[in-house]
DNA sequence: CTAACTCCCTGATAGC
DNA sequence: TGCTATCAGGGAGTTA
């Protein structure tokens, strides 16, 4: 599913085609994402409304409309957004699909529904309310080594799991939680309470190149993932250990091990990963 | 409080 | 071929 770099990859590919459209009507497909669709809300303060730009927030893409609404959408495990001519049929799973000025629709695809919609109304709070518990973005000044070994402070749980907490930094998720621990030489398991603070820098400096070189890459597409244009990104050619298992380590040639924490499956290199 | 487990859902794949 | 079990990029709620 899509994490920081798919998220955002898609954002850059809706923004320019989004911004400045007037959304004139949406339909559905009845079925619940992880919440309720807010219907009521969704034609009250987004339908008739012009889209002013479309940001990111944790995998969240927030589409902001000039009446200071947003829409706010989670693609889940599975979610696509993207853009077609509205006279086409919907496809299997298109769940939303809003109406724009210029004969496109914007469609929601969530083949198995843990995305989430969700309207934000004007005014500041709203947001601010809806991401209270939301970490730093790995890009800003919050997010630096010092930050992270406080809020580790005496905890034992293993670094991956750390880094997978969303109050913790948002955006990383399971693939780029195991490149990240590879690119800083540290072992997935180790509690976050024993990584010193030359280890936390390295933990900084790998999450932003990690996910920037992905970015860069147009995200990680195992299965599901697509862009808004309906590309798969090409990031998995690079990834050095996650669901390599057995194979061997691009840089020492030991095979890599699988282990599974907090229920996730977590690639490392036991030679370089300390 | 912390951290692991369970569940939401569909579909791909492996094994029998 | 067809059945069943397992697994999948997230995250909220529950449990110990």
């Amino acid at each position: 599913m899509p994490e920081l770099p798919e998220v955002e990859v898609v954002r850059q590919g809706l923004a320019p085609l989004l911004a400045g459209r007037i959304v004139v009507g949406f339909s559905r497909s009845g079925q619940r994402l992880r919440a309720p669709v807010p219907v009521a809300l969704l034609q009250q303060l987004i339908v008739g409304q012009q889209v002013k730009d479309v940001d990111r927030r944790a995998k969240y893409i927030l589409i902001r409309m000039k009446n200071k609404a947003s829409l706010v959408i989670h693609l889940g495990m599975s979610g696509r957004l993207g853009l077609f001519p509205a006279a086409r049929k919907p496809a299997k799973h298109d769940h939303l699909r809003w109406r724009l000025d210029n004969g496109l629709e914007l469609r929601f695809n969530d083949t198995r529904r843990f995305g989430l919609v969700q309207v934000l109304p004007p005014g500041p709070d709203h947001e601010k309310e809806f991401f209270r518990q939301t970490g730093p973005e790995p890009f800003s000044k919050d997010f630096s080594a010092a930050y992270l070994q406080k809020k580790a402070g005496n905890r034992q749980q293993a670094i991956k799991n750390f880094l997978m907490d969303s109050r913790v930094v948002a955006g990383i998720g399971n693939i780029y939680a195991s490149e990240i621990l590879f690119a800083s030489r540290l072992a997935p398991s180790a509690p976050a309470a024993t990584v010193s603070l030359d280890e936390h820098r390295r933990l900084v400096k790998a999450c932003r190149q990690i996910l920037k070189r992905a970015i860069a890459s147009g995200g990680t597409t195992i299965a599901d993932y697509l862009n808004a244009g309906g590309q798969p990104g090409c990031f998995q050619l690079q990834l050095m250990v996650y669901g390599r298992e057995g194979q061997a380590c691009r840089q020492c040639k030991t095979p890599i091990s699988r282990i599974v924490l907090a229920g996730r499956s977590t690639y490392f290199c036991s030679s370089c990963q300390k």
